[in-house]
DNA sequence: ATAGGGTTAG
């Protein structure tokens, strides 16, 4: 904004792209409000804004949780014949999921092939991550199929959004052998896989097989996060496996695992 | 100048 009011005094005239920078800059920076009003003053001054322009404004709306001025901003767009592209479509519809609009997902997803726009591997990955969270694990695997149909390769994170999925419904065999496959493709096994894995195996009160790839991760390098460890140990708790969850919990305050404190993580362990 | 990858008890 102080650049802006610099120039105005200079005869150098800001453009569409120099606007586009601030606004971008402002929404890194949290200020839509600022950024918004920064696209009425560009219309001002007779310079439309553009896909980007929106897009950015669209997508930090939905990530600030503000959905129905996301939703806005995509009818203005409509109105003023910016023609939204991939990008656009993934920021709305990654941002309708997390905000659990997911029955106005698929309106979207069908218009945007009606536009003629092919859905890419992150639109794809977000509409299969949202469909999972709200209990549509058939429509996702329809949907994860249909990438392999279309000959895309699906990657670490949507492999990991229904294996995730699988887990949450308790179908660990389908999650293992998704596993399975991204083992094979050649992906590594990170913190969020395996992490996710022992949190499935805890839930169905597999603790010996969540401990398991506890040891797992560790031998292959992968680091254990303070959730993790404690996933376990609750369950251990639960069960009535007390040495076993004071073992684990020593092991993860000798890690280091503490995450600033001693207290956070006495406070998180149930005793 | 734009886009994602979860924290997970009950």
């Amino acid at each position: 904004m102080d650049l802006l009011k610099e120039m105005s005094g200079t005869s150098t005239k800001p453009d569409v792209s120099f606007y586009g920078t601030v606004v971008w800059g402002l929404c890194e920076q949290n200020k839509l409000e600022e950024a918004k009003a920064l696209v009425g003053e560009m219309k001002k001054c007779g310079i439309e804004a553009n896909h980007i322009i929106y897009t950015a404004l669209i997508d930090a709306y939905f990530k600030r949780g503000n959905e129905s001025e996301a939703l806005k901003l995509l009818e203005q767009m409509q109105d003023l014949r910016i023609v939204p592209t991939v990008v656009t479509y993934c920021a709305l519809i990654d941002g309708l999921c997390k905000s659990g609009l997911i029955d106005k997902v698929s309106y979207f997803f069908k218009r945007m092939s009606d536009m003629g726009l092919q859905p890419n591997v992150l639109v794809y990955t977000a509409l299969i991550d949202g469909l999972c969270r709200n209990n549509c694990l058939e429509e996702a695997e329809k949907l994860f199929d249909e990438m392999l149909i279309k000959r895309m390769a699906p990657d670490r994170a949507a492999y990991t959004s229904l294996m995730d999925g699988n887990l949450k419904h308790g179908k660990l065999h389908e999650a293992f052998s998704l596993r399975d496959k991204m083992v094979e493709i050649g992906f590594e096994l990170d913190l969020p896989i395996y992490g996710s894995l022992i949190w499935g195996l805890c839930k169905v009160g597999q603790v010996q097989e969540a401990r398991n790839l506890l040891s797992e991760m560790i031998e292959k390098g992968v680091f254990p996060d303070e959730a993790v460890y404690l996933c376990i140990i609750n369950k251990y708790h639960d069960l009535g496996y007390m040495t076993e969850a004071n073992e684990l919990r020593n092991e993860m305050i000798k890690r280091g695992l503490v995450n600033g404190n001693k207290d956070s993580v006495e406070s998180n362990v149930r005793t």
